[in-house]
DNA sequence: AGGCAGCGTAGACGGTGTCTACCGGCGGTG
DNA sequence: CACCGCCGGTAGACACCGTCTACGCTGCCT
């Protein structure tokens, strides 16, 4: 009746969650997560075929918590759309600063190779959102709205990955990485409007760590 | 001179160069390198005490490859710092396209953690020429120069990973990164000047285009 | 009651990184 | 010349890994 009690799949995938944030990327091993969730190192097999399979599904739930916390930025934010682009990007820098061994996981080339990981069930939704704002923010001149979005998103996810693995603050000599979100809105957008001085998002504790997925 | 005659180190390295490019990421393991190097396993530990460190040492390789490249492009293109710019941002896209393995091994965060791959003689000279050729076209209103060459550096290698990944064209249905490579310098250092060509937006007629020449 | 399918156990196999003992030349020194 | 130490490579052991296979247990269905 305890979540713990549900199947033996979702206490896997569970268990791989947990390590992959709490240890990073090389701790996810199919037998260490088989001695987390309490069975021997040949059950998992019975629902994954193989590790690859489980990383994918770990790896999705990682892209589910990414689209969630997405989510609930864009319900927080206000309705100016490029406050609300700031929101979402501010996020997923977060979350790639946070997570740094789970964002690493679910942008494994060998994963996303495989297909398994379903990507268009798990991240274009995301990247959906981020079309949308793009769509209402968007000048006559611009490149078409696919390209903007694209082009966007890889200007985060590049800021995400060089900023955490240490290479952009080693290059720039920068020590916040909000410069470098300020400017790559501003260089795909236009510049920001003055008037919205958004404040530094003010962090309670971090939620993730107490993850328990339904 | 001969490089087969030079000492074990280099041909390990040269090995597991080799080996990265031809197999990817996964089969650089020490003892298959050794294998290749004609050397029993436990040989590599002279030169390499960890296995991080030989894969270190192939990455250097790859930014120094990197880099030749990109100063070969360099002599080759013309002196319009935007058409060098352009030229440069090519090349990293089809460096990363063309060796996917070694480009996931440079910027592995395991690796960058450790510091051995000394990114400071590695990639700065890299991110010096970028951020020269940045400095040239910069305009007042634009962040401070280091800012925009590193949110733009971000833009290219994010653009490279989610490209080579397949998942930029996956979200965008594009099937050329020119377009995404063009949008970003535009983004980030204003329409390339007189050749900016955008095929219309399919959806809705744009009463402000029609002015202009063909 | 009997059979059976679903699930998890347990052991084996080959591969890996690391550690350690060993060993064959080689040069320097008595 | 004999000796010794060091350098560079060998070879075996160890623990861990992913995968495969044979084996039990348990509970449900007929």
């Amino acid at each position: 009746m305890d979540a713990d009690e549900t199947g033996l799949r979702a206490r896997l995938v569970a268990a791989g969650v947990d390590l992959v944030l709490r240890e990073g990327q090389s701790a996810v091993s199919l037998r260490e997560i088989a001695r987390r969730a309490g069975v021997s190192h040949g059950a998992p097999r019975r629902y994954f075929p193989t590790h690859v399979d489980l990383l994918s599904a770990i790896a999705r739930e990682g892209f589910a918590d990414l689209t969630a916390r997405v989510e609930e930025t864009m319900r927080d934010a206000g309705s100016d759309p490029r406050a609300r682009l700031t929101a979402l990007g501010r996020t997923y820098l977060d979350f790639a600063a946070a997570h740094r061994g789970m964002f690493e996981l679910m942008f494994r080339h060998d994963l996303l190779a495989t297909g398994r990981l379903r990507l268009r069930e798990t991240s274009l939704p995301l990247f959906a959102v981020l079309t949308d704002l793009v769509a209402q923010l968007r000048r006559p001149t611009d490149a078409p709205t696919p390209v903007l979005a694209g082009a966007l998103w890889a200007n985060l996810h590049g800021i995400a990955q060089l900023w955490a693995w240490g290479s952009l603050p080693l290059a720039t000599g920068a020590t916040d990485d909000g410069d470098l979100l300020r400017a790559a809105l501003d260089a795909h957008l236009g510049p920001a409007p003055e008037r919205t001085v958004h404040p530094p998002q003010t962090e309670g504790p971090c939620p993730c760590c107490t993850t328990s997925p339904s």
